[in-house]
DNA sequence: TGGTCATATGACCGTCCGGTCACACGGAGG
DNA sequence: CCTCCGTGTGACCGGACGGTCATATGACCA
């Protein structure tokens, strides 16, 4: 929790701190980050960061807090946007391409959350991943319980399941075209965008299909 | 690559130094774990790692390459072992089960698994993931490929997003009952084993469902 | 016995780390 | 004008790091 002197701080000059600090634990993460390189790109004394934070853990929280809430205020209208209109599936592909988007044009998201997602450290891992998983939680399901109310999904649909899957899956979906080595088997690097969006029907489809309500999305069993 | 005055070590003193760096590196991490920590739990003088290593980084891609063979050579087994005479999805669950039950026994593999898949540096990543997938895909299509042959895949089942999705999910269902905060909506933990099984079997099922052949894989649809 | 050579050792090096602290600065209130 | 206090600063601290190297050890052979 940052310090009440941290509150009192111009705009600029704390998001100057932030920016620095997302960068640098975006790229070295959070036990080889350093406090030093952060304090030089802001342009602030290596002191004054602990006048706004109690140490480099609070700080990390602090950013990784910042982040997911950025990235969870961008995602808001594809979470609560569903109506039936269009079918689920569709409605999830076109959310994916827009979570791949924003990534792809947010380095300084994305290395953050790669930083989160890679922690060794339990107790640091704990402290940051816990509510970042929260948010994300308390986003998706209401998602697929509107699939299930509007009849796109199958009211005997496994959503639990769904829901830790889908978990799994979006760190990695979000990171892969940016982290060489990471899933180099994802097919979603380096390719345009309408072939990245077939393929990233191709990943859904399984994960969906089964409990898809209308006919529309099962594709025809062979004999 | 370990220097020739490696190979000529006794057996003894290279496995305590192996597994010294095994449990420092799969507890911290690459760039955390310290050499000087796995030379003294090893009873090793510091400088004699560097008579059998080039540095840190190539004992890591030794301790790296050494565990993703154990893993594999006890996987193997449920790889090449499916004939067709259980259907396909029951054959993947045992396999899952054995991967969690023997990850679940082998701490120092599931640390260096942990640590492999949670490297930020980019050159460490490439070092390390790029052949440890490559032994994955290796085992894993020909696997789907003879579920194909054995008419439980459909012909037309979408292998590689198949395995892409297996390979990003595998890791994590090894590491979850152990590692707080990961991913901790899989439900995979803390749970008796005919739980964990079922619990196993609602992950695969939306995975295979669609692509299945055979009638009995596919759960009656609601009109 | 004396010499050679592969190996083992740990003190030592330069560097960087997170964190501290004595001090400088400047606006507000007397 | 002086004092105070919130704030900014960077030199400094103890410690840990990866890596080096002069020296010690001991097996083997002449």
């Amino acid at each position: 929790m940052p310090t009440p002197t941290w509150t009192r701080l111009s705009p600029a000059r704390r998001e100057r701190i932030l920016v620095a600090a997302m960068d640098e634990f975006g790229t070295h993460g959070y036990s080889t980050g350093s406090l030093n390189v952060i304090a030089r790109e802001a342009g602030v004394a290596k002191g004054s960061l602990f006048q706004y934070f109690s140490g480099k853990l609070d700080l990390f929280t602090y950013v990784a807090e910042q982040t997911s809430l950025r990235i969870y205020a961008h995602m808001q209208p594809w979470l609560d946007g569903y109506d039936g209109t269009i079918d689920f599936t569709t409605h999830l592909v076109n959310s994916l391409e827009a979570w791949l988007d924003y990534f792809a044009g947010q380095p300084l998201e994305r290395g953050v959350t790669a930083a989160t997602n890679m922690e060794m450290d339990p107790a640091v891992r704990n402290a940051i991943r816990v509510p970042v998983n929260a948010i994300y939680l308390s986003g998706l399901r209401p998602l697929l319980e509107q699939a299930v109310a509007t009849g796109d999904l199958r009211k005997d649909a496994d959503l639990d399941a769904l829901l830790a899957l889908l978990l799994v899956l979006l760190p990695h979906l979000a990171l892969v075209p940016h982290v060489p080595g990471l899933d180099d088997p994802l097919p979603l690097t380096g390719i345009h965008a309408e072939v990245r969006r077939e393929n990233l029907g191709r990943l859904v489809a399984p994960l969906l299909a089964d409990y898809s309500a209308r006919d529309r999305d099962r594709p025809t069993p062979s004999p």
